[in-house]
DNA sequence: CTTACAATTCGATACTTATCAAATTATAAA
DNA sequence: TTTATAATTTGATAAGTATCGAATTGTAAG
């Protein structure tokens, strides 16, 4: 991964509200990994004090980094994390591959 | 760590550039390590293509987000990474922690 | 003390972006 | 087909920021 690429990463991670909106995201996948739910878009607006457009703009902005993966169910929207991509910006950040 | 201060941290990786930097810090500090030489900021200044104010500009950047620790050797800037800060960060957004 | 060099501060500018309100699209339910 | 809800798009604005040139400060060497 080059420094283009990695520097957009952790620019979508570098709003606080975009971040919340990745590790609700992140929570949410892990809790339902049982019952294999998935994390839906709907129940986190309300948790967020931010408008639906803003929260949209910033979802496109989270899978245009790869962080995460969305897939529309019917009326709503589901997503999950992209794990590959933060293990692999965890691991050129803490340099454990050169 | 809250969200506040990792979307800070976020922040200060999210420039191309100022990612460079902290890259070639992380670097040369390995590089150095058995010689126990520091990374000089002077010798980084001509491998980027920005101009001393702007290095200084992000060097404070990194320093503020405990990403970097810095001290002045005589007329010189030297510079290695905070590693506890990037592990932990790493930890939070791969959810080795909760 | 003067000179030279590394780094910082200051002021300005161009660019980016987070957010909202309003309008629009997509989909399911009635 | 109409209605209701979820999500997106659009247009606008306010706030933030990356970068530079010029001036300034800190420090060592001559």
């Amino acid at each position: 991964m080059d420094s283009a690429k990695l520097s957009k990463i952790m620019k979508a991670l570098s709003n606080q509200t975009r971040l919340e909106l990745y590790l609700q995201i992140a929570k949410q996948s892990e809790a339902n990994f049982e019952t294999g739910c998935e994390c839906l878009i709907t129940d986190i607006v309300g948790s967020l004090s931010i408008g639906a457009p803003t929260i949209s703009h910033h979802l496109k902005e989270l899978a245009n980094a790869d962080l995460i993966i969305t897939e529309r169910r019917g009326k709503f929207l589901a997503a999950r994390i992209n794990k590959e991509t933060i293990q692999a910006s965890s691991a050129i950040l803490s340099l454990v591959e050169k």
